[in-house]
DNA sequence: CTCTAAATGCAATAATGTTGCAAATATAAG
DNA sequence: CTTATATTTGCAACATTATTGCATTTAGAG
Protein backbone atom coordinates (compact mmCIF):
# COMPACT_ATOMS: atom_id res chain seq x y z
CA UNK A 1 0.00 0.00 0.00
CA UNK A 2 2.28 2.56 -0.95
CA UNK A 3 1.80 6.28 -1.58
CA UNK A 4 2.66 7.60 -4.73
CA UNK A 5 5.31 10.00 -4.93
CA UNK A 6 3.56 12.77 -5.49
CA UNK A 7 1.56 11.87 -2.52
CA UNK A 8 4.65 11.95 -0.45
CA UNK A 9 5.90 15.20 -1.56
CA UNK A 10 2.54 16.98 -0.70
CA UNK A 11 2.55 15.66 2.66
CA UNK A 12 6.20 16.58 3.57
CA UNK A 13 5.93 20.14 2.46
CA UNK A 14 2.30 20.38 4.32
CA UNK A 15 -0.23 21.25 1.59
CA UNK A 16 -3.21 19.22 1.27
CA UNK A 17 -2.80 15.88 -0.98
CA UNK A 18 -5.77 16.76 -3.55
CA UNK A 19 -6.26 15.34 -7.03
CA UNK A 20 -5.64 18.16 -9.00
CA UNK A 21 -2.18 18.43 -7.29
CA UNK A 22 -1.40 15.76 -7.70
CA UNK A 23 -1.71 15.70 -11.37
CA UNK A 24 0.54 18.95 -11.67
CA UNK A 25 3.30 17.48 -8.89
CA UNK A 26 3.07 14.27 -11.02
CA UNK A 27 4.20 16.24 -14.39
CA UNK A 28 6.86 17.60 -12.82
CA UNK A 29 8.04 14.61 -11.87
CA UNK A 30 7.73 13.02 -14.84
CA UNK A 31 9.97 15.86 -16.46
CA UNK A 32 12.60 16.41 -13.66
CA UNK A 33 15.16 18.70 -14.40
CA UNK A 34 12.55 20.35 -17.15
CA UNK A 35 11.34 23.78 -16.82
CA UNK A 36 8.04 24.28 -18.14
CA UNK A 37 5.66 27.03 -18.67
CA UNK A 38 2.30 27.92 -18.12
CA UNK A 39 1.63 26.92 -21.62
CA UNK A 40 3.27 23.50 -21.86
CA UNK A 41 1.63 22.51 -17.99
CA UNK A 42 -1.75 23.41 -19.77
CA UNK A 43 -1.22 21.62 -23.00
CA UNK A 44 -0.34 18.86 -20.61
CA UNK A 45 -3.39 18.52 -18.69
CA UNK A 46 -6.85 18.33 -19.64
CA UNK A 47 -9.93 19.55 -17.77
CA UNK A 48 -8.34 21.54 -15.59
CA UNK A 49 -9.03 25.44 -14.74
CA UNK A 50 -6.63 28.20 -15.09
CA UNK A 51 -6.83 30.21 -12.03
CA UNK A 52 -6.56 26.95 -10.27
CA UNK A 53 -3.01 26.15 -12.01
CA UNK A 54 -1.59 29.55 -10.90
CA UNK A 55 -2.47 29.08 -7.29
CA UNK A 56 -0.95 25.51 -7.68
CA UNK A 57 2.07 26.76 -8.71
CA UNK A 58 1.98 29.53 -6.63
CA UNK A 59 1.80 27.37 -3.54
CA UNK A 60 4.15 24.83 -4.54
CA UNK A 61 6.96 27.25 -5.17
CA UNK A 62 6.17 28.81 -1.95
CA UNK A 63 6.28 25.74 -0.37
CA UNK A 64 9.79 24.89 -1.88
CA UNK A 65 8.23 22.30 -4.14
CA UNK A 66 9.11 23.72 -7.27
CA UNK A 67 10.83 26.56 -8.53
CA UNK A 68 11.16 29.17 -10.55
CA UNK A 69 13.78 28.89 -14.04
CA UNK A 70 14.92 32.23 -14.72
CA UNK A 71 16.30 31.43 -18.47
CA UNK A 72 16.55 34.72 -20.23
CA UNK A 73 13.17 34.38 -22.13
CA UNK A 74 10.27 36.28 -20.79
CA UNK A 75 7.84 33.23 -19.54
CA UNK A 76 7.55 32.39 -15.88
CA UNK A 77 8.86 28.53 -16.00
CA UNK A 78 9.01 26.14 -13.30
CA UNK A 79 11.02 23.07 -12.23
CA UNK A 80 11.07 20.76 -9.83
CA UNK A 81 13.35 21.54 -6.52
CA UNK A 82 16.15 19.14 -6.16
CA UNK A 83 15.14 17.65 -2.52
CA UNK A 84 16.07 19.86 0.33
CA UNK A 85 14.31 22.77 -0.51
CA UNK A 86 10.85 23.86 2.31
CA UNK A 87 9.24 27.14 2.71
CA UNK A 88 12.13 28.79 4.75
CA UNK A 89 14.90 28.10 2.39
CA UNK A 90 14.89 27.79 -1.63
CA UNK A 91 18.46 26.46 -2.45
CA UNK A 92 18.49 26.30 -6.26
CA UNK A 93 21.43 27.75 -6.99
CA UNK A 94 22.26 25.96 -10.50
CA UNK A 95 22.03 27.32 -13.98
CA UNK A 96 19.51 27.06 -16.36
CA UNK A 97 20.12 26.28 -19.96
CA UNK A 98 17.83 27.36 -22.83
CA UNK A 99 17.78 25.67 -26.13
CA UNK A 100 17.00 28.33 -28.61
CA UNK A 101 16.71 25.49 -30.98
CA UNK A 102 13.44 23.26 -29.13
CA UNK A 103 13.29 26.13 -26.51
CA UNK A 104 13.30 23.33 -23.59
CA UNK A 105 14.63 25.02 -20.46
CA UNK A 106 16.85 22.42 -18.17
CA UNK A 107 18.06 22.38 -15.20
CA UNK A 108 21.97 22.26 -15.15
CA UNK A 109 22.21 21.07 -11.64
CA UNK A 110 25.58 20.65 -11.73
CA UNK A 111 26.48 24.16 -13.03
CA UNK A 112 26.81 26.44 -9.79
CA UNK A 113 26.46 30.09 -9.38
CA UNK A 114 29.90 31.21 -8.56
CA UNK A 115 30.14 34.29 -6.11
CA UNK A 116 31.08 37.38 -7.69
CA UNK A 117 32.88 40.51 -6.91
CA UNK A 118 30.53 43.32 -6.47
CA UNK A 119 30.59 46.86 -6.14
CA UNK A 120 30.61 48.08 -2.96
CA UNK A 121 27.50 48.35 -0.78
CA UNK A 122 25.51 45.94 -2.79
CA UNK A 123 24.21 43.21 -0.52
CA UNK A 124 23.36 39.53 -2.51
CA UNK A 125 20.43 37.55 -2.31
CA UNK A 126 19.93 35.58 -4.96
CA UNK A 127 22.22 34.84 -8.14
CA UNK A 128 20.75 33.46 -11.31
CA UNK A 129 22.56 32.12 -14.09
CA UNK A 130 20.95 31.92 -17.59
CA UNK A 131 22.72 30.29 -20.46
CA UNK A 132 21.58 30.05 -24.07
CA UNK A 133 22.56 28.17 -26.66
CA UNK A 134 21.94 24.65 -28.35
CA UNK A 135 21.57 21.18 -26.26
CA UNK A 136 22.83 18.23 -26.69
CA UNK A 137 19.42 16.57 -28.74
CA UNK A 138 19.80 19.60 -30.99
CA UNK A 139 23.41 19.76 -32.23
CA UNK A 140 22.43 17.29 -35.38
CA UNK B 1 23.96 73.59 -34.07
CA UNK B 2 24.64 70.13 -32.62
CA UNK B 3 22.43 67.67 -32.67
CA UNK B 4 21.51 65.88 -29.92
CA UNK B 5 22.67 63.01 -28.45
CA UNK B 6 19.67 60.91 -29.20
CA UNK B 7 19.70 62.16 -32.87
CA UNK B 8 23.20 60.68 -33.40
CA UNK B 9 22.58 57.44 -32.39
CA UNK B 10 19.19 56.89 -34.37
CA UNK B 11 21.26 58.18 -37.08
CA UNK B 12 24.59 56.26 -35.95
CA UNK B 13 22.14 52.50 -36.25
CA UNK B 14 20.38 53.11 -38.94
CA UNK B 15 16.99 54.45 -37.44
CA UNK B 16 14.85 57.14 -39.03
CA UNK B 17 14.56 59.68 -36.81
CA UNK B 18 11.20 60.95 -35.28
CA UNK B 19 9.80 62.73 -32.96
CA UNK B 20 8.56 59.46 -30.92
CA UNK B 21 11.72 57.63 -30.89
CA UNK B 22 13.76 60.46 -30.14
CA UNK B 23 10.97 60.77 -27.26
CA UNK B 24 12.10 56.96 -25.64
CA UNK B 25 15.49 57.23 -26.50
CA UNK B 26 16.41 60.34 -24.49
CA UNK B 27 14.61 58.93 -21.62
CA UNK B 28 16.94 55.99 -21.52
CA UNK B 29 19.93 58.19 -22.07
CA UNK B 30 18.80 60.52 -19.39
CA UNK B 31 18.81 56.79 -17.21
CA UNK B 32 21.60 55.06 -18.44
CA UNK B 33 22.16 51.84 -16.76
CA UNK B 34 18.82 51.91 -15.06
CA UNK B 35 17.00 49.36 -17.21
CA UNK B 36 13.22 50.05 -17.49
CA UNK B 37 9.72 48.17 -17.63
CA UNK B 38 7.11 48.98 -20.11
CA UNK B 39 4.95 50.64 -17.39
CA UNK B 40 7.95 52.58 -15.96
CA UNK B 41 8.68 53.97 -19.81
CA UNK B 42 5.13 54.36 -20.04
CA UNK B 43 4.42 56.57 -17.29
CA UNK B 44 7.03 58.80 -18.29
CA UNK B 45 5.45 59.43 -21.54
CA UNK B 46 2.71 61.45 -21.58
CA UNK B 47 0.60 61.00 -25.12
CA UNK B 48 1.80 58.17 -26.76
CA UNK B 49 0.48 54.96 -28.23
CA UNK B 50 1.54 51.69 -26.64
CA UNK B 51 1.49 49.67 -29.82
CA UNK B 52 4.18 52.22 -31.60
CA UNK B 53 6.20 51.81 -28.09
CA UNK B 54 6.33 48.12 -28.08
CA UNK B 55 7.72 48.27 -32.37
CA UNK B 56 9.81 51.29 -30.98
CA UNK B 57 11.47 49.13 -28.32
CA UNK B 58 11.77 46.16 -30.57
CA UNK B 59 13.58 48.44 -33.31
CA UNK B 60 16.00 49.96 -30.76
CA UNK B 61 17.00 46.19 -29.32
CA UNK B 62 17.50 44.36 -32.86
CA UNK B 63 19.01 48.00 -33.79
CA UNK B 64 21.89 47.72 -30.62
CA UNK B 65 20.22 50.83 -29.07
CA UNK B 66 18.98 48.83 -25.85
CA UNK B 67 19.02 45.28 -24.38
CA UNK B 68 16.84 43.36 -22.43
CA UNK B 69 17.91 43.18 -19.32
CA UNK B 70 17.50 40.06 -17.70
CA UNK B 71 16.95 40.32 -13.97
CA UNK B 72 14.98 37.49 -12.59
CA UNK B 73 11.87 39.25 -12.29
CA UNK B 74 9.24 38.42 -14.88
CA UNK B 75 9.13 41.90 -16.69
CA UNK B 76 10.95 42.17 -19.53
CA UNK B 77 13.07 45.54 -18.89
CA UNK B 78 15.93 47.33 -21.26
CA UNK B 79 18.31 49.72 -21.01
CA UNK B 80 21.00 51.50 -23.07
CA UNK B 81 23.74 49.35 -24.58
CA UNK B 82 27.09 50.84 -23.71
CA UNK B 83 28.41 51.85 -26.63
CA UNK B 84 29.68 48.99 -29.33
CA UNK B 85 26.60 47.43 -30.32
CA UNK B 86 25.07 47.45 -33.11
CA UNK B 87 22.45 44.85 -35.16
CA UNK B 88 24.85 42.42 -35.98
CA UNK B 89 26.82 42.42 -32.39
CA UNK B 90 25.33 42.88 -28.89
CA UNK B 91 28.04 43.01 -26.26
CA UNK B 92 25.70 43.03 -23.31
CA UNK B 93 27.71 40.51 -20.91
CA UNK B 94 27.13 42.08 -18.01
CA UNK B 95 25.25 40.90 -14.81
CA UNK B 96 21.70 42.86 -13.72
CA UNK B 97 21.14 43.73 -10.57
CA UNK B 98 17.51 44.03 -9.30
CA UNK B 99 17.08 45.52 -5.64
CA UNK B 100 13.72 43.73 -3.67
CA UNK B 101 13.33 47.40 -1.80
CA UNK B 102 13.49 49.83 -4.71
CA UNK B 103 12.53 47.33 -7.43
CA UNK B 104 15.35 49.29 -9.59
CA UNK B 105 17.23 46.87 -12.01
CA UNK B 106 20.48 48.24 -12.30
CA UNK B 107 23.58 47.10 -14.96
CA UNK B 108 26.41 46.32 -13.08
CA UNK B 109 28.73 47.09 -16.60
CA UNK B 110 31.82 46.10 -14.25
CA UNK B 111 30.57 42.67 -13.59
CA UNK B 112 30.95 40.48 -16.18
CA UNK B 113 29.61 36.33 -16.64
CA UNK B 114 32.40 33.92 -16.03
CA UNK B 115 33.36 31.03 -18.55
CA UNK B 116 31.77 28.35 -16.80
CA UNK B 117 32.10 24.56 -17.51
CA UNK B 118 29.63 23.24 -19.11
CA UNK B 119 28.41 19.37 -19.70
CA UNK B 120 28.96 17.24 -23.03
CA UNK B 121 27.96 18.67 -25.97
CA UNK B 122 26.66 21.92 -24.84
CA UNK B 123 26.97 24.93 -26.99
CA UNK B 124 26.60 28.60 -25.42
CA UNK B 125 25.31 31.58 -27.25
CA UNK B 126 24.69 33.97 -24.61
CA UNK B 127 25.08 34.05 -20.85
CA UNK B 128 22.86 36.21 -18.33
CA UNK B 129 23.87 36.77 -14.99
CA UNK B 130 21.06 38.01 -12.33
CA UNK B 131 21.30 39.34 -9.37
CA UNK B 132 19.03 40.12 -6.25
CA UNK B 133 19.46 42.11 -3.27
CA UNK B 134 19.31 45.32 -1.72
CA UNK B 135 21.05 48.49 -4.00
CA UNK B 136 23.46 50.54 -1.91
CA UNK B 137 20.92 53.00 -1.49
CA UNK B 138 18.04 51.59 -0.03
CA UNK B 139 20.66 49.67 2.79
CA UNK B 140 19.77 53.34 4.50
C1' DC C 1 9.26 69.52 -54.20
C1' DT C 2 8.19 64.87 -55.10
C1' DC C 3 8.38 60.08 -54.33
C1' DT C 4 8.67 55.94 -51.67
C1' DA C 5 9.65 53.06 -48.02
C1' DA C 6 9.30 53.26 -43.18
C1' DA C 7 6.87 54.49 -39.16
C1' DT C 8 2.70 55.72 -36.77
C1' DG C 9 -1.97 55.38 -34.80
C1' DC C 10 -6.12 52.95 -34.45
C1' DA C 11 -9.16 48.86 -34.20
C1' DA C 12 -9.56 44.33 -33.16
C1' DT C 13 -8.03 40.38 -30.92
C1' DA C 14 -5.15 37.18 -28.23
C1' DA C 15 -2.66 35.78 -24.35
C1' DT C 16 -1.61 36.17 -19.57
C1' DG C 17 -2.52 37.13 -14.84
C1' DT C 18 -5.59 38.70 -10.73
C1' DT C 19 -9.57 39.18 -7.35
C1' DG C 20 -13.82 37.91 -4.98
C1' DC C 21 -17.02 34.62 -3.74
C1' DA C 22 -19.91 30.50 -3.31
C1' DA C 23 -19.54 25.53 -3.42
C1' DA C 24 -16.84 21.45 -2.60
C1' DT C 25 -13.50 18.77 -0.07
C1' DA C 26 -9.28 17.30 2.80
C1' DT C 27 -7.97 16.79 7.23
C1' DA C 28 -8.51 16.92 12.32
C1' DA C 29 -11.34 16.06 16.24
C1' DG C 30 -14.90 13.65 18.50
C1' DC D 1 -17.75 6.84 10.94
C1' DT D 2 -19.50 11.40 11.43
C1' DT D 3 -18.98 16.17 12.10
C1' DA D 4 -16.75 20.67 12.03
C1' DT D 5 -13.72 23.87 9.84
C1' DA D 6 -10.28 25.82 7.24
C1' DT D 7 -8.39 25.09 2.73
C1' DT D 8 -8.99 24.48 -2.00
C1' DT D 9 -11.53 24.66 -6.11
C1' DG D 10 -14.19 26.52 -10.02
C1' DC D 11 -16.54 30.25 -11.98
C1' DA D 12 -17.35 35.09 -13.27
C1' DA D 13 -15.55 39.30 -13.97
C1' DC D 14 -11.86 42.05 -14.85
C1' DA D 15 -7.01 43.96 -15.53
C1' DT D 16 -2.75 43.87 -17.84
C1' DT D 17 0.35 42.80 -21.47
C1' DA D 18 1.24 41.74 -26.21
C1' DT D 19 0.24 40.95 -31.32
C1' DT D 20 -1.63 41.66 -36.16
C1' DG D 21 -3.54 44.17 -40.04
C1' DC D 22 -4.39 48.29 -42.34
C1' DA D 23 -5.00 53.08 -43.65
C1' DT D 24 -2.60 57.39 -42.91
C1' DT D 25 1.36 60.13 -42.11
C1' DT D 26 6.12 61.29 -42.39
C1' DA D 27 11.43 60.99 -42.85
C1' DG D 28 14.83 61.00 -45.88
C1' DA D 29 16.60 60.42 -50.69
C1' DG D 30 16.84 62.32 -55.14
Amino acid sequence: MSETAAKQILKKHGLRNTAFRQRVLELFISKKEIALSNPQIESDLSDFDRITLYRTLKSFEQAGIIHQAIDGSNDSKYALCSDDCDVHNHNDDHAHFLCSVCRVTTCLDHVLTEPISMPPNYSIDKMHLAITGICPDCQK
